[in-house]
DNA sequence: ATGAAAGCGCTAACAG
DNA sequence: CTGTTAGCGCTTTCAT
């Protein structure tokens, strides 16, 4: 190891001949001060090479600049092929750096994960912290919040937490409606559906969507459960056709299982959409280049990610009054296979 | 915001009647306390709800349990379909988590991002350093490793730093070559190839394989360019077929390339592999799914993220030897492509 | 085995 | 406008 030992404001103070505070002042930017003076520390920086001790200044000031972002997920999961994460770490990634704000990811799988992540919160490292992809009551954002630290989520929290924590979410319901309503216009009677995990309000609202179209038209439901991943989507289909094989329609919660169920309807020899219609949620890019290309519902997933990051951004320095909750838009994308 | 105050060594001192010194040995895990004054600072600890201030800590010990996965590209590509940087960053983790290290993901495409990573790394915001897809000779591992920052790069350097920087890779020619190989043993005379990026050793290596197989042949090579990305594979896919439309066979340097290829070759009617074998090379997941499947070469890219995670634990906590290089194997898989 | 004391490197009053 | 002075919360000798 080199450990060329890093210069402190000390050194560069001495170097430039004056105090550390003026040294500190230039660092910071601050105006008032010489620009004779400024010039000789700025020098005197370069030289050395100073950067400042971060630990030191977080000491002092109780901020990072860093911001976490909380994944209740496993990493194999979270950095699968699915491509939710991606989409929101994206917009995260965006708007932070536009804030010159470092992202902190966390994934928090296990139990372990979890006790982690709240002590790396808890102690310090980060100025605020973002939960995304939710199950159940997680307990984690209500307790970092009664600790004092900002917290957003993306997606509704199934439990009003105290205080309330600001969110972003889209329009599952609408959108699903939507979609089944299209069914139901293309004379389709036989309308299954494959629901997401009903731990998680995305399953649960895409599913209620469902129910209420479905109701509203007088149809009799016919629901099978999947996990939002592929494998799962094969599986629920095969499930799906078993119990009525003469089904002509199934509504999917999410784009990566209708994959799997296009492939399941395939393996049958159905006729995509002339024996079965399909339509997902999400409108990934892959979903135009499946066989036939997907419908599906729209729901822009950077953007979420986005809003999230400047929630928190507006909690943490305290600028901007951020809305309790953001609600985005979804919209039905036609394509060939409904 | 609640802000409740946290609770500092302090608080927790007073409350158990001990010094700070006392609690800090408790907290540390320390075995030269009495066990009566040891339970009754764990008492007081859970009663505050302490936890340790990391900014306060890493000031004295200069460690943070932080290490930085820093991956030269803009968040958009890493986050984008491509399934190389979710399985490194799965590898890492799995790696990192086992050894209760915090993983701080930084994404550095632009010259402003290069200039975040280097300030953050060297504000001894974490204890040391990961590179993977690297591009052209980057200055930024040497500077950091010059600065006694622990380095390590997945990607065998271009250019050798000094110090010389430990890394993981895979043998990218022996894959390319037994490819190659394949194709020469089903007759093909036609092989052309889609190369990657010149700046990147994983470009280069491959195309470096593929030349050596077709000099050893005796036969002549016929290269077009891309970036690794599906897109850029359709497009050097039609370039190869408009300078020679005879070819029968191609082999492209990157699993999501090849996918791009494939998709150009079916638009202009060519069964594959009857008229155009085609052999990629990362082997995900979803090229067993492609139409038809496709032979490719594996290479264990979470074993990479694995290996240089150990790698960097083992020069941070100096306690194991790390191997200056460490080169994994790859293994042609010969599915329906060729 | 425990406590007292000295900083780690920095920022932020407060004087001057 | 600049320097002096206190700490931020913690670990770690060094005494006891």
């Amino acid at each position: 190891m080199v450990t060329r030992e890093r210069p402190t404001l000390e050194a560069v103070a001495r170097r430039a001949g004056v105090s550390r505070a003026t040294v500190s002042r230039v660092v910071n930017g601050s105006t008032t001060v010489a620009a004779a003076i400024r010039d000789a520390v700025v020098r005197a920086v370069e030289e050395l090479g100073y950067v400042p001790n971060q630990a030191a200044r977080s000491l002092v000031t109780q901020r990072t600049e860093s911001i976490a972002l909380i994944l209740p997920e496993s990493a194999s999961r979270v950095f699968s092929d699915d491509l939710f994460f991606p989409a929101v770490i994206r917009g995260v990634s965006l708007e932070l750096e536009a804030a010159d704000k470092q992202l902190v990811l966390m994934m928090a799988g296990s139990a372990a994960g979890q006790e982690r992540v709240q002590r790396y919160a808890t102690a310090g490292h980060v100025d605020g912290v973002m939960f995304a992809s939710m199950h159940g009551t997680d307990p984690l954002p209500g307790r970092l919040a009664r600790l004092g630290i900002p917290v957003v989520c993306s997606g509704r929290p199934m439990s009003p937490a105290h205080p309330a924590i600001p969110y972003v979410d889209v329009d599952h319901i609408g959108g699903v409606m939507a979609a089944v309503r299209h069914l139901l216009d293309l004379g389709r009677r036989r309308i299954a559906t494959i629901a997401g995990p009903q731990d998680m309000v995305a399953g649960i609202d895409r599913l209620t969507g469902y129910r209420t179209a479905l109701r509203d038209a007088g149809l009799p439901e016919h629901v099978a459960y999947g996990d939002f991943t592929r494998e799962s989507g094969i599986q629920a289909m095969r499930r799906l056709l078993a119990d009525d094989p003469a089904l002509d329609a199934v509504f999917v919660a999410s784009d990566m299982m209708a994959h799997g169920a296009l492939q399941a309807l395939r393996e049958t020899g159905r006729r995509i959409p002339a024996d079965v219609a399909v339509i997902g949620f999400d409108d990934f890019e892959i979903s135009r280049l499946s066989d036939p290309p997907l419908t599906t519902v729209h729901q822009p997933i950077v953007d979420m990610g986005r809003t999230m990051a400047g929630q928190i951004l507006g909690l943490v320095t305290a600028t901007a009054d951020v809305p309790a909750a953001v609600v985005l838009p979804t919209k039905l994308v036609v394509r060939a296979s409904a």
